[in-house]
RNA sequence: GCGGGUGUAGUUCAAUGGUAGAACGGCUGCUUCCCAAGCAGCAUACGAGGGUUCGAUUCCCUUCACCCGCUCCA
């Protein structure tokens, strides 16, 4: 075949992003730093233009979102309420065989007897000398038993190892009978490795004594700055629910494996909107009943009878209809909606809007329904109230009977009941209610900067067969962003760079332009080395100022410009006046 | 974290126990030049550390990074 061999997709990708200048590797003339990247200097006008596209959308072209800016670092209390000191911070140990994970604190014990093997091998030559210790349950049977640790292995060991049942185990002996031993893993019954912390958030000291005292946590999401700002927010405009605070900021966490270049990395940027809203019972009050959702339920505006499920939905096609706006539409996106058991305890609802990446179907935005879990945590652990006061919801409450009253109280307790929740619960709750009294509710749709900025990369990406003057064929790269995102917005040459007059004009458009858009000029080698150059910068429009330009051809053509279009290399003859007028309708 | 693979100009590749070549790209100059044209010239690399050796980019060890599979994934 031909000698040159096919490149994957994503590996070109991040050759041209080194290359162009999109993405490069962090500290890279130090050997760079595993999970961490930077954005050069096409990138970091596209991530801000995305950034841009996002803030936009959520609160200039909206009345009910306002906008935060916080710190990356809070009160260490702050992740002790939101739960994550807990679950991140545990003692972990590990199956030394699969190397599945478990919390030291929730190994069951187990009885049973303890095998251990020397070696094992496979039939197509691949070996691997080391002693496994497994725990064989009371009531297993040796065969059977066995095969499971064949089984075991050859996951271990990856695709290496072929095929569980040709595996051949060696050295089997059986080493003691235990009883309601806490040292092997309870699914697989592998022996576990010794205790150790294992915390996905960054730490840091606060203060140069950096005591233990002085932990700090960088955080591993921006969403608990905004419910611990809630009643400041509250406090300091003039929102009423339902309402929304987003923000767009650096969150920090210690991945296992960042992979799939910036996809997962351990410093990323996340836009994150917590939307707030009355909870259902407050809904029904005031209108009777709560709009119940259904396929093709009407989501275009927002009304007074939703509640969370409606909101929910609404949210989803809101975000939708974004990712549509800057050319990520139905064909390139998925849903994921998660099922109860995937739920975490708090969430109603989760889906996730994934990206089709190169390497697969991917995380790109999650919305979900937290109910009133965050603020009420937070209301908990710092002891301020953060419930809000609803006039109408007060008056409405006000109007009902004592029976009416009576009814209501009875089915929340009922309802929550199914949740879990005492009757005591449900009462407090529904008495602050009646009063016009509650926390609000949360919907967050909770994108990753960083992600979508992947995805707009690799969707724009586009190779493109040419043959040129002499029929040799080759492929150039375009890429294809949408002109809303694209770095730059347009380019502008003077056709030669020898002629004062081209570049004086040239440079007297590009010094028009620039103030208005992100504009670039480039005088440098031929004409059509330019352009691929802006092809591959993604550049949707190019201006060429030729010798027509000046008038050599007749008045007509006068102070009129080759205008280029780079996804069909189209060209039109456009007067420079109205340049501006066409471009940036285009662009914004 | 485990297993496997890979590290040579900006990119894609080559060669070599006696300190490295190319193509494309970049820069400069010439050219009335609209899709990487041509001509002339210039600059730029052995991931890092240690060892073996008279001498290491090449062999060995360690480390770092990247890729793949597993794992993990609020």
């Amino acid at each position: 075949m031909s000698q040159t061999k096919e490149i994957p997709l994503m590996e070109k990708i991040v050759s041209l992003c080194k290359r162009r200048g999109f993405i490069f590797q962090s500290s890279e003339i130090y050997g760079g730093i595993n999970g961490f990247w930077d954005y050069g200097p096409l990138g970091a006008e596209l991530k801000r233009n995305l950034r841009d596209t996002w803030w936009r959308a959520m609160t200039r072209d909206r009345e009910d979102v306002v906008g935060l800016d916080a710190t990356i670092i809070m009160h260490p209390a702050i992740w002790k309420a939101s739960g994550h000191v807990d679950t991140f911070a545990d003692l972990m140990r590990e199956c030394s065989i699969t190397n599945k994970r478990v919390r030291a604190d929730h190994v069951e014990p187990q009885s049973g007897t303890v095998m251990r093997f020397t070696a094992v091998e496979s039939p197509s030559g691949w070996r691997m000398d080391r002693h496994f210790t497994v725990l064989m349950k009371k009531t297993e049977h040796i065969e059977s038993f066995r095969k499971r640790v064949r089984a075991m292995l050859a996951q271990g060991a990856g695709a290496a190892a072929g095929k569980p049942e040709e595996l051949v185990l060696h050295g089997e002996v059986k080493i003691d009978v235990l009883e309601n031993t806490v040292d092997f893993h309870p699914e697989t019954g592998g022996m576990l490795t010794e205790a150790r912390p294992f915390n996905l958030m960054l730490k840091t000291y606060v203060g140069p004594t950096a005591t233990e005292d002085d932990i700090a946590y960088l955080r591993p999401e921006t969403a608990q700055a905004i419910f611990a700002q809630f009643k400041n927010t509250v406090d300091s405009t003039r929102v009423k629910v339902p309402f929304g605070i987003c923000q767009i900021g650096k969150a920090f966490r210690n991945e296992v494996t960042p992979r799939n270049f910036t996809f997962r990395s351990r410093e990323f940027e996340q836009m994150e909107l917590e939307f707030f809203i009355p909870p259902d019972e407050a809904v029904r009050i005031v209108h009777l009943s709560v709009a119940p959702w259904s396929e093709g339920a009407d989501l275009s505006a927002p009304q007074s009878n939703w509640g969370w499920e409606m909101w929910h939905r609404y949210w989803v096609a809101q975000r939708t209809a974004y990712y549509a706006g800057i050319g990520l539409g139905a064909d390139v996106l998925d849903y994921h909606w998660q099922t109860k058991a995937d739920l975490a305890h708090y969430a109603r609802a989760c889906v996730d809007i994934l990206f089709k990446f190169p390497f697969g179907t991917e995380e790109l935005e999650g919305i979900a329904a937290r109910g009133d879990f965050d603020l009420t945590q937070h209301q908990k652990h710092s002891g301020k109230p953060l419930e809000v006061f609803d006039e109408e919801l007060r008056a409405a409450a006000a109007k009902l009977s004592d029976l009416e009253r009576h009814d209501f109280i009875g089915r929340v307790q009922m309802e929550w009941s199914d949740r879990g929740k005492s009757r005591e619960e449900a009462a407090a709750f529904c008495e602050r209610l009646l009063k016009g009294f509650y926390v609000p509710h949360v919907i967050e749709p909770s994108a990753g900067l960083d992600r979508l900025a992947l995805a707009v990369l690799a969707l724009a990406y586009t190779e493109v067969e040419k043959t040129d003057a002499k029929g040799n064929k080759e492929t150039v790269t375009v890429m294809r962003f949408h002109p809303r995102i694209a770095p730059k917005k347009v380019a502008v040459f003077p056709l030669l760079k020898n002629k004062p007059e081209l570049v004086a004009k040239a440079r007297e458009i590009y010094e028009t332009l620039k103030k208005h858009l992100a504009a670039d000029y480039d005088e440098g080698g031929s004409i059509g080395k330019r352009y691929a150059r802006q092809d591959e910068a993604g550049t949707p429009f190019c201006v060429t100022v030729d010798f027509d330009t000046l008038g050599e051809k007749g008045p007509e053509l006068k102070d009129t410009v080759t205008l280029r279009h780079r996804d069909d290399g189209s060209q039109e003859r456009v007067p420079i006046s109205e340049l501006l007028g066409r471009l940036l309708p285009l662009v914004s």
